[in-house]
DNA sequence: CATATATAATAAGCGTGCTTAGTATTCAAG
DNA sequence: CTTGAATACTAAGCACGCTTATTATATATG
């Protein structure tokens, strides 16, 4: 290699992408006990926020499609971690609910999940690590502005419940 | 611990997740024209600079598994970005060429890439470029060295000293 | 040579995202 | 009430990653 200083910017599509991939599979071999998939812990960590929230608002949160939610809370209800309930006032309506097995298992993931960013971070001082989460953030919103409205907040004059 | 400071960690998984999705699905809205997805731009870009390859080396370079390389030149095959051609010296390799319209389409196709890029790192100073770069090269050679992990690897500085 | 092992590629099937299309229900007008 | 649009969810099928298993070929060993 001449001079080619490379400041590896032309690399941070496949970096991004080797980062999301393994650091899903570290969490789904340490998780895998639970039978929980990383999808899987992105949906619940919201359900246990918002229990009783309906899917098509798991959509928006979790920035993914109805279509996806609807099959992700299928092998979610499958696995024991959920409970689809109708919604007295909406018969469109499924809310989703954490099961006991859940609400049991929410701590101990969640530190499975954090034992893994740690391992990811090791030899990434404290200064540089509020840097990268600070950079995710502004790329995340950089993404998110062009691509999509992000949804911008419609009404909520008619105090829909939350 | 009662601080809960939130430096952020904590949403690391949930930060890279968002990231790859977003920079994939608006790279792959750029590079529609030309039909490739952000998985076959990758294993282009390692087939442009080593023409001839082995389905074998591509599985190592891409760090994915051998199967995932199968379907995904099968795929590009189809759609004539490579071609695959016997290797006369093993006849269990499948070498795998670009096409003319492969090497047409790569510089093109990479300017497109530099500019998802950019538009990813808007608001985002040099400085902290590298660090974003550093930190996630570190990453994955925090996650790739230990595919099963076991506490004992941490301990062990590369130091010479003892 | 014969056999055992290793390697290259593929097959089958699953999880999670997507697009496109369809059904059930609600809501707004007439 | 009837009609039509909007909303919540689901169905079907694709892309791309995975695991596990199989086939074809190469290589090492008795």
């Amino acid at each position: 290699m001449p001079l080619m200083v490379s400041d590896g910017i032309d690399r941070l599509g496949f970096l991004i992408h080797d980062v999301q991939r393994l650091m899903r599979k570290r969490f789904e071999a340490r998780a895998s006990g639970f039978g929980l998939s990383s999808a899987q812990w992105r949906l619940l960590v919201r359900v246990a926020k918002e229990a009783g929230v309906a899917q098509a608002r798991l959509a928006e949160l979790l920035e993914i499609e109805p279509i996806s939610v609807s099959r992700l809370v299928d092998r979610m209800e499958e696995g024991g971690w959920i409970e689809r309930r109708p919604d007295a006032a909406d018969r469109r309506v499924r809310m989703i609910f954490p099961t006991a097995k859940a609400s049991e298992a929410y701590a101990h993931v969640k530190s499975l999940a954090g034992e893994v960013y740690e391992e990811s971070l090791v030899g990434v001082s404290p200064e540089d690590r509020r840097v990268l989460i600070r950079a995710l953030d502004t790329i995340v919103q950089n993404l998110a502005d062009g691509e999509a409205p992000s949804l911008e907040k419609m009404k909520t004059t008619e105090g829909t419940a939350a």
